[in-house]
DNA sequence: TCATCTGCTTGATAAATGTCAATCGTTAAC
DNA sequence: GTTAACGATTGACATTTATCAAGCAGATGA
């Protein structure tokens, strides 16, 4: 594990308020890799033997069952993924695989277990987060079952925005048909839901996205909290 | 708190493992009440102020969004919910009502937070009943967006029929509208879905399901652990 | 016993979504 | 510069799922 690493790693907030000797004793067993595009990092039903933590570029966590393929989410830097499975010790329910270039860290499940026994504030920071992750699956699920796709993409769009700064134009962050994965819906559907929200001033050209009429946007979309705000 | 209902309590995994002085802390700030059926006990979107538990009866979690309703989850003696949000201190995600005349704890969420802090073995416990939970909501998800309808009730049978005992004969648990939500359908859609599983040797009466060729149902329902397994 | 209620089922139809095949447009390699 | 590859789009069509309305059946209560 390069020191160059270290800060970064630090940063994030599960590891921001733990004593310096058991930052020191996680990072002594770990160690960092770069990994090409398209790399797949873990497989669901691995056993779950490294925390794994992305220093730069991105990673997409997917399923599949049965020959189907869907994206659960991706993850970008700084922070961590599987940490449930970490925890638990059980194995992956996501694969992950690298979307560019990527440095991942990757820390022995068994260390983060170890430690967490010993020092409270890491322990008070990983239920912080795994109350996190758990919110925010509970609020995809109602996304999920409470939309249409259509309902979907236009709060989606809303969420990317506010994201984006706020603006009436912005970029969407990732290919169209792993946007369509990641809604649920498949890209050819996901190509008629852009083509349909044009009645609600929405422009898509390529990558780029532009609402010009916010308010019957959002009449539509109807965005709550209690599902589209990721902060809470 | 009446001295009865504190052995229940203290057997679920979460406070098993804590020390006395903090669990009867904990229980000190505690009531329990009897709730009739259909009395909704908690609100989305209201500040979590107490951390339930379900001693007797059995509720129901569900969301709501735009005029619309979905059962997320069914709560059954003796377990907590709304873990996450008594965490983060966060709103709830989801609403709850009593199905059936229920027995409820109330325990003051800022209390286990700050019991949380000073007990490793409580904040372990809590970990990994968080952990389980992510686990569980990620199962959820992937088998809404990786199965139609007619193979998660497919999945839902073999499930339920593993839970009761394994014979070929068992009972749903819950009426059929309520599933049909739970499941992400409608009940004229898991009507027809029945009626469907019947060329796969599946016979409904009433709440009474029987299941006459096993490795037929398990061809079509596929099941997988890494969905279905609700115990990993 | 009868009436009523409620949940379940059924049929007809509509809407949403998926599939398949072809085409377009951009990118990237040669 | 040309060509190949790939993602996005479009059209035609099939499947899945929802909606609406009506009927049925077991439970409940007078």
């Amino acid at each position: 594990m390069p020191e160059s690493d270290l800060p970064d790693i630090r940063g994030l907030h599960l590891f921001e308020e733990m004593s310096d000797e058991h930052f020191r004793a996680l990072m002594r067993g770990s160690y960092v890799q770069n990994f090409p595009p398209q790399i797949e990092l873990i497989e669901e039903g691995d056993p779950s033997d490294f925390l794994h933590i992305v220093l730069s570029g991105s990673v997409e966590l997917f399923s599949s069952w049965n020959g189907r393929e869907t994206s659960m989410a991706t993850v970008r830097p700084v922070s961590t993924f599987i940490l449930a499975a970490t925890i638990k010790d059980a194995p992956y329910l996501m694969s992950g695989r690298t979307l560019e270039k990527s440095r991942i860290a990757l820390i022995p499940s068994q260390d983060v277990r170890a430690v967490f026994d010993i020092d409270a504030k890491f322990a008070r920071a990983i239920v912080t987060e795994l109350a996190q992750c758990y919110r925010s699956v509970v609020k995809n699920t109602k996304d999920l079952k409470l939309r249409t796709s259509l309902e979907r993409l236009s709060n989606f769009l809303l969420r990317q925005q506010k994201y984006s700064g706020g603006g009436a134009e912005f970029d969407l962050p990732l290919e169209k048909r792993r946007l369509a994965s990641v809604l649920g819906m498949t890209p050819e559907n996901l190509s008629r839901a852009f083509k349909a929200l044009q009645s609600y001033g929405v422009k898509v050209t390529g990558n780029r996205v532009a609402i010009s009429d916010q308010k019957d946007l959002e009449r539509f979309a109807k965005p709550s909290p209690l599902i589209d705000d990721y902060s809470t």
